[in-house]
RNA sequence: GCGGCUGUGAUCUAGCUGGUUAGGAUAGGGGCUUCCCAAGCCUCUUGCCCGGGUUCGAAUCCCGGCAGCCGCACCA
């Protein structure tokens, strides 16, 4: 089936394999004409959800990131696996996997190497001779700047969602300080597959949209869930079987822990219908336990069924506090997010106050950074004389020299770490699952008829206009309905070749949904025909109406006759 | 990365026990014809995956690479 679909999206100039006249590349595809307008418009739609409608601000920041975002993010040290390859059969495996240690996955190269001789590990397969572990990261490495001092390492980010993480502090500001709020990033991501398989589903350089929304863990109501509450969606949770619910009842019963990821399963779910997913070829499958990402909590995929089997085409995952949390330690700025009370309280805190005439004598100009770091400390556990160790020296801080205070002080919120859901699409994926769940076959006089059943919103071309003949001024005015549509902003293609029935079969095969036609009859009362792909029906409508008619039709979405 | 199968115009394919200008169909361009669903006629365009070897001569045999499919492994 995905050869059939495959040659289609090639021949009619969707997708063609990149550096063809080189022989090619695994993992890399260029998007033809028809293929980007799809791309453009599936991405725009998804604008709509994401932007138009839930409000959330859309960033645009850099492919390339240096070495300490991915320290941070724990791409580096969870994606850094060492690879050990059997001599006799080639067989690769996890060598963190093979050995016994406890702590194996968190050994160097040598360690496991060491462990493995140690234990006489052989290929669990054919018993070969295993080689030693080499370190494999999925993530492209390169360096940024000119050789050198100044170099400095540089990786390809793997996904988009980091730096709506580093730019938290930003958009904190730029939402007003009020959560929850959403950011969102559409653009590439870099994985270096080892085997990158199967056209557009395991690519090396790929198209992604992401959302991440901050939200306050202590409050998991979604204020729109009422939105999609009664919608049935088909679940398969890592617990037990397969069902179908409502997911208002999903999360009453626990199956889906909040309601806020129960909102991103129902928005993925109408955002997927909506550009021409099967509805029933989608299911939620959620994740096992030891299949979760490093720093996910409870991750839900939408899965759709295509030839290849289920394939996951979006990851809804509760990413917890973890990004924000591992970036505020790498990074040491702040970012966290203030919980307002309603009134300002009065509470009572203990504070450590330094007495800087006598720390000022004692530690010169260090006593600043000493002083700091006595209020650092836990007021309530410090008495006596106080080591510290700041920078490496060590400093005694007498009994005298600070004292712990009670103060009343006025408080308007506490500061807490947000919480992040993260609905991750893989765009390239959805326009395959759209192309091959709507690709249908006719037998039709032993001949083989092919119709790319698009919902009009996503179409990549929205009208044919054609003359019956080209003729008798039957093409002037396909021409001028033409170039009308194209002042409206409507896809629309030109063509007279051949017979009539060529020309619609040219734009079924790449799922244009109306096609409208100058006939003979156009030319006395000054109206066409306008055609309708999925069921061949024709309607008359007025020449000066054949606009607004497809924009309306577009809009509706559907591709029969109303 | 390993193993199996495979690679001929845009697509499907013939040729592949080595031997003239690689044949066909579909698609595509131009023209004729045509009053609504791949009709017909004329005409034209595009090809042996890449590199090396064997040979007087390679699409054909051998080696390597690249790519595709299937299986294994991998897949944050």
């Amino acid at each position: 089936m995905w050869e059939k679909v495959l040659a289609v999206a090639k021949r009619r100039g969707f997708l063609w394999p990149a550096f063809d006249i080189y022989g090619g590349l695994r993992g890399f595809y260029d998007y033809g004409p028809l293929g980007t307008e799809l791309k453009k418009n599936i991405i725009e739609i998804w604008r709509e959800y994401y932007v138009l409608t839930e409000g959330f601000a859309e960033i645009d920041s850099p492919n390339l990131s240096p070495e300490m975002v991915f320290r941070a993010s724990g791409h580096l040290d969870k994606f850094e696996d060492y690879m050990t390859v059997c001599g006799e059969c080639g067989a690769a495996f996890r060598a963190d996997n093979l050995v016994s240690a406890e702590n194996a996955d968190s050994l160097g190269a040598e360690d496991l190497w060491y462990e493995m001789r140690k234990e006489r590990i052989r290929c669990p397969e054919c018993g070969g001779e295993l080689t030693k572990p080499e370190p494999f990261n999925l993530m492209f490495r390169t360096s940024i700047g000119p050789k050198g001092k100044k170099e400095r390492v540089g990786y390809l980010r793997p996904e988009t969602a980091q730096a709506m993480f580093m730019d938290f502090q930003h958009l904190y500001r730029y939402f007003r300080e009020k959560l929850p709020f959403g950011a969102v990033q559409i653009g590439e991501g870099f994985r270096n597959e080892i085997s990158p398989r199967q056209g557009l589903l395991r690519l090396r350089e790929f198209n992604m949209a992401e959302a991440e929304i901050f939200f306050d863990p202590e409050d998991k109501i979604w204020p729109g869930f009422e939105r999609y509450r009664d919608d049935e969606v088909l679940l398969l949770p890592n617990t037990g079987d397969e069902l179908q619910i409502s997911l208002g009842d999903a999360v009453k019963r626990g199956i889906i822990k909040s309601e806020a990821l129960a909102y991103f399963v129902g928005l993925t779910r109408s955002f997927l219908l909506k550009i021409g997913i099967d509805r029933k070829k989608l299911r939620f499958r959620e994740h096992l336990a030891d299949e979760m990402a490093h720093y996910a909590d409870e991750c839900w995929d939408a899965e759709v069924l295509l030839s290849y089997g289920w394939v996951e085409v979006v990851g809804i995952a509760d990413r917890t506090d973890y990004d924000l949390s591992r970036h505020m330690e790498f990074s040491g700025e702040n970012l966290k997010a203030v919980r307002r009370y309603a009134e300002p309280r009065e509470v009572e805190v203990s504070e450590v106050v330094p007495d800087f005439k006598k720390l000022g004598p004692l530690f010169k100009g260090d006593a600043k950074k000493v002083a700091d770091a006595l209020r650092a400390m836990n007021s309530d556990t410090l008495k006596g004389d106080v080591a510290l160790e700041i920078d490496g020296r060590e400093y005694v801080v007498p009994e005298d020299s600070y004292r712990v205070e009670k103060v009343r002080k006025k408080v308007s919120g506490e500061e807490f770490i947000p919480h992040v859901i993260e609905p991750s699409y893989g765009i390239d994926r959805i326009l395959y699952a759209v192309m091959e769940h709507n690709y249908h076959e006719i037998e039709e006089g032993g001949e083989t008829y092919r119709i790319l059943r698009l919902p009009a919103p996503v179409a990549p071309v929205k009208a044919g206009v054609f003359p019956l003949v080209p003729k008798d001024g039957l093409d002037e005015k396909a021409r001028l309905i033409y170039e009308n549509l194209r002042k409206a902003r409507i896809n629309a293609f030109y063509d007279d070749s051949g017979s009539i029935g060529r020309r619609y079969a040219r734009m079924d095969e790449i799922g244009t949904p109306f096609c409208i036609t100058v006939d003979y009859h156009s030319l006395e009362d000054d109206t066409v025909t306008i055609r309708f792909r999925d069921t061949k029906e024709q309607v008359r409508v007025g020449t000066d109406r054949v606009a607004v008619e497809i924009a309306d039709l577009i809009e509706k979405g559907g591709c029969t006759a109303p």
